[in-house]
DNA sequence: GGGAACTTACCGACCGGTAAGTAAGCTTGA
DNA sequence: TCAAGCTTACTTACCGGTCGGTAAGTTCCC
């Protein structure tokens, strides 16, 4: 199939939009992320950026959906690993520490820069975000509770303990987590530090 | 003492300065942080901030110094709580949840601002951060370590466990967490869930 | 007089966004 | 077959608005 043709197809260039975007994004936020110097590093005139996106918002929501594709699809795979809740907390841990350092930094701004974006799209992509990701996480522990696998928690707080245990290892884009992380993070979610 | 004089005192135009520039960073971070609407919010014109303050940046130094200080009180306060590393932690949390939402807002969010500002002055905090907060809770813990009351891990990677389970509490400016949380993550941190 | 604590009025840079024009390809009717 | 007309994918040139910052003047107290 030939995939080159004289001129560039239009998909590429709204790919390239979404990629220098996303890299304009990690270095500074949203605000970083000007429309100018996306069309300038995409190597296109600004209006093309509005041809391609309604507004900047638009652009933004679309990232945080790749994004967030991501992350359900990291969740859905743990899934699999076994019915053992054990297991698939690690598996969860081994996914999120197999993502690109940059995937990861993404996540973790994404959700402090919400509050540059309109209250109504904020609420529709926290919908997402709870349907795809923190819900399912949600799911896949409290059947580990009702199987007697883990104790002394809501699942709600669970979950929120779960990923906080992991977020410092979202920090900085480019900074890969030690190897041992998702065997530590694992034995202390189920066992603790104590002697 | 005699407070109130005819006109205000200066120190006073100074802290009204940083009380504003504090509300409108938890609003919308650095870039809502700006100096008009500090200004107007505290009824002073633009320049009279370039009085106090020798530039923007400067300003939220004074902001970022004034919250790290207060975190660095709550760890030498954990500190007194005894010799068990078990108490000191709890005591940690307990203190961490009992300041204000907004301050553990602003923690939160001064540590993603920081692309914002000059690299000499982002390494200067650092240094500072580390030194008050990050550095200390890291020597109690090693300190419990040595004194055979934790295992398993390193005195960094458990400082970063321990802040990482409390932070999904330092998420949104007004929102307190639930009672039970201090004892929740000491629990955690010290035996696991596993059943 | 002189300094502390401001004010008014302004600067250039950058922001998101748009109006209007255009070159290239695709569709369709004679 | 081939020109007319429409659509796609842009371009240049510009808009009003906000940003951080400053020069120069003013007021008030010691």
């Amino acid at each position: 199939m030939d995939e080159s043709t004289p001129r560039d197809r239009p998909t590429d260039v709204r790919r390239r939009i979404l990629d220098e975007a996303a890299r304009l994004f990690l270095v500074g936020g949203y605000h970083a992320m000007s429309m100018r110097e996306i069309a300038e590093a995409v190597g296109v005139s600004k209006p093309a950026l509005y041809y391609h996106f309604t507004d900047k918002e638009t652009l933004f929501v679309a990232l945080l959906n790749d994004s967030v594709a991501q992350a359900g699809a990291v969740v859905e795979a743990a899934r699999q690993a076994g019915p053992g809740c054990r297991a698939q907390v690690r598996a969860l841990l081994a996914g999120i520490m197999a993502l690109s350092p940059d995937q990861r930094a993404f996540i973790r701004a994404a959700g402090q820069e919400m509050v540059h974006v309109s209250p109504e799209t904020r609420r529709d992509f926290e919908n997402t975000y709870y349907r795809l990701f923190i819900g399912e996480i949600e799911a896949l522990l409290r059947e580990g509770m009702a199987r007697g696998e883990l104790r002394g928690v809501n699942p709600a707080q669970a979950t929120w303990l779960l990923l906080g245990m992991a977020y410092p290892y979202f920090g900085i884009s480019g900074y890969a987590p030690p190897g041992d992380v998702v065997d530590l993070l694992t034995d202390v979610f189920f066992d603790g530090l104590g002697v």
